[in-house]
DNA sequence: ATTGCTTATGACCATATAGTCATTTAGAAG
DNA sequence: CTTCTAAATGACTATATGGTCATAAGCAAT
């Protein structure tokens, strides 16, 4: 499974739900690939408004009346990455969950951090693009309805949240959203400093994390 | 202390930094006063590239050719209305060092969240602002060198976990710089709740904060 | 070679918008 | 009233950019 690469099943959804052009679709999976990569980076590095789409069609390859003829306009270029993205988030989501294998929710949480770690470096050279993704969903100008990445990640932290409390493991007194949003919250804040120009020991990272979630700063 | 109004010998120092012109210092405070509040409510609202200069100015009630006579650019109204904002929030900073009163760490570490919700009702209108300030500063494409808002905030938040490891309320074995960083993070992150549309209970939302801070979720 | 369908192309259009400038207006001083 | 300085004005320019369209090229089938 790669973040990178375009499905063809998924292609032919999003044709049928009018993101893409069927012409797109039947596109060599090369050039389908040289858009959707470029279009990652531009989004990345310059936001939706930044991104030119003449700038993208140099960098693709491709003429500009051929990038119409592929997408509707520009903002369907931007819902096109985002589904392919959410798609992405959606599966791996689901294989983690299969495959945890620890039972306890502190074990869970530093699977889920390992996890977005390894994820990160899979993104390297368009980290910029997952943090352009989350702000944009939040106060972009452009609203993708019926979507929400971040919603797909705080799910899952929720979840592992609401069994720690079951099992007795994490404190009951605490509303499970919130403190599921709040967990988030330092995860994602970790992950982008590991982005960031400070780069930190995963191990020690991820021990850090669990102790300050767990035990709290108090002597 | 007002953030929304302009003090006259800030204005003076920006005139020497070249960030605003000598004529917009000589306009009446009223003038002033209103092209201040309409960048900020227009950037909170649009962010830096969706502001076109032409609306501030029919908001604002001045002409266009004024608008570039009071700033060199558009670049240096942002600038502008960032340096009012950090001049603000160092003073703001100043005062709630002085007036505290508290020696506990977790009972300094509830005003600060107290005066920030303050705050947050201050802001009331202009509530975007806060947030495009502190996305800007991270990854806009306008870099204004030499300042950095999160740094204040982020400064004393350290200053307050060091304190506390000194005085033994707070665990030695943590990085105060880290420490600092997650719970700055998570003070924002329940700010940002303030905002949107979960309204929260304020003396509620202030006890979980301590109580998630300091105890850890482990049950 | 011809036909017909699909894809590619880039000049062109419409619009938005940062920034300029020659001219006018206001107000103070004499 | 005249003069001088500072401030206001909006038409205008230059440029960027999303989007269109008529035409060309590719290619398969007959």
């Amino acid at each position: 499974m790669n973040a990178l690469f375009l499905d063809e099943n998924l292609i032919a959804q999003l044709v049928r739900r009018g993101v893409v052009s069927d012409t797109f679709r039947r596109l060599t999976p090369d050039k389908k690939n040289r858009v959707y990569r470029v279009a990652i980076r531009l989004f990345g590095v310059y936001g939706y408004d930044g991104l030119a789409v003449d700038q993208l069609c140099k960098e693709a390859g491709i003429s500009k009346g051929s990038f119409f003829q592929y997408f509707p306009s520009k903002s369907h270029l931007l819902e096109f990455v985002v589904l392919v993205f959410d798609d992405y988030l959606a599966r791996w989501l689901a294989e983690i969950r299969q495959n945890e294998k620890a039972v306890l929710a502190r074990d869970r949480l530093s699977y889920l951090y390992q996890s977005l770690v390894v994820n990160s470096r899979l993104f390297k050279d368009d980290e910029r693009f997952f943090l352009f993704i989350t702000s944009a969903m939040n106060h972009s100008a452009v609203t993708i309805e019926g979507i929400d990445l971040e919603h797909h990640f705080r799910d899952y932290v929720e979840e592992i949240i609401e069994r720690g409390e079951r099992t007795g493991e994490i404190r009951g007194d605490f509303d499970v959203e919130m403190t599921g949003y709040l967990a988030a919250l330092i995860i994602e804040g970790l992950i982008r400093r590991q982005y960031g120009d400070r780069k930190l020991a995963q191990r020690e990272t991820e021990e850090y994390l669990i102790s300050f979630l767990f035990d709290g700063i108090k002597a």
